[in-house]
DNA sequence: CCAAAAGTCAAACAAGTGTTTTAATCTTGC
DNA sequence: GCAAGATTAAAACACTTGTTTGACTTTTGG
């Protein structure tokens, strides 16, 4: 009997992006929840706030996905399975100087994590940052996939510059200096936001926070390498 | 429903363990609050779980304290206000050079955000920790009171290595880069595990882990002071 | 000793969440 | 065109959480 009470459809985007109304709606849910679930993370976002979102009913997200995690493993399939994460991979595979290649590397993480706009590519990043600080029920597939792809050239990257294996304690240690750095300023945002009010994180400040932090750990690291190579036969060794 | 709302919470009761009852149950309640919030953080923990470990009925909270939110910031003040609060503020005072200086603090910071015992000292720690990654509604207070005296004596510390003020981007850089590195490994805690399982978090890694980061920042730190010295008029710039 | 206040307890309440149901609507194949 | 299936919508459900209630028990002050 009754009119359709809120707006359905209007009448001009019959032939959207995709033609069935079905994929569309199951592309504006995985959408909306990229959104949310990259702002938010996995528990604090909701369901609701997500269809709301995309315009769709609660009940969408048990129709076409199974369930809220349903939801969540297809938006990371999505994110992590896609060509362009190929890019990302590349990155550590560049034609310069080891140095060079972490420097970019950071300031390509500095920029994803900590930017506000979530296209395709920042997804991935900001995802990852919200699994890194509240792991999903997924977290265990998530590292394995996403995470431990670019750690792993993270290692082997920081292990060519010092000149140990890749699964030396230094080698991990290193590594995991360079990304708490990066992950910091994800993770503490409102902190650093309270503390430190000049920092608006605006691109050039992300930039100038990025040149930092490749700064600060190729300080260490490049003086670790001379000091190895110099003695190559014993642990790098230096204070005190 | 007579009691004025935001009365605040009789403070002034000094009363310890051995009082009456009533100052018992209060005494017990704030004790597991306090475990509670240091492990789980202000929205993981639940009154039912607080009151079942201080072995008390729910409704206890709400009349000794105003609500969840009173309960923590009481918690919060007894752990923030103590008198071993100066001996932390104390380390930065030491009679040592300010790398060596650094390098406590920094183990100190590892040790008692990473450790699992939760005694008065490392409680206040672990209570930072949780609201640096997920602020609760207290979470201004709590950085102005108990976060922005070590972050001001860490900007002092590390301004006066550098040989620039405190409130110099640069400082602030290299003090972030510091604390960042210390507060991954509480916040991605399960990531690293999962990366990196020989890492167990025993105390003699966090030792360890505490002189990586000791070693990593003071090269960085160091180096820079160093150029400074040299020549003092310009701004640290050596790369490319 | 005993009433009145303070404190405790089990139970209920209120609000938010993910999920399911049921019916209505739309799409599709014949 | 139309019935069967696919999709959507509104409401209800189940569960968890913080909070409150009202009866009960303990403590207190005279």
């Amino acid at each position: 009997m009754s009119n359709q009470p809120r707006e359905t459809i209007p009448a001009g985007k019959v032939h959207e992006e995709s033609g069935k109304a079905t994929e569309r709606t199951r592309a504006k849910l995985l959408a909306a929840a990229g959104e949310v679930f990259a702002r938010a993370g996995y528990y604090n976002a909701t369901i609701r706030e997500i269809c709301a979102l995309a315009g769709a009913n609660v009940a969408a997200v048990n129709y076409h996905f199974r369930d809220k995690l349903g939801l969540y493993t297809e938006v990371l399939r999505k994110s992590v399975g896609v060509p362009q994460n190929q890019a990302v991979l590349k990155m550590f595979e560049q034609d310069t100087p080891p140095s060079e290649v972490l420097r970019h590397v950071i300031r390509a993480m500095v920029q994803r994590m900590c930017g506000t706009d979530r296209h395709e590519l920042n997804l991935r990043f900001q995802l990852m940052a919200q699994e890194l600080a509240r792991p999903s029920p997924v977290r265990s597939g998530v590292i394995d996939e996403a995470v431990r792809p670019i750690y792993t050239r993270m290692l082997a990257l920081i292990s060519s510059m010092l000149g140990l294996p890749p699964d030396d304690p230094k080698t991990r240690l290193c590594t995991h200096s360079v990304v708490g750095q990066i992950a910091h300023y994800v993770h503490a945002r409102p902190v650093v936001a309270q503390l430190w009010p000049q920092q608006k994180m605006t691109p050039e400040q992300l930039d100038q926070i990025a040149e930092h932090i490749a700064d600060f750990s190729l300080s260490y690291l490049e003086k670790a390498a001379r000091n190895r190579r110099n003695k190559p036969a014993r642990n790098v060794k230096r204070r005190k």
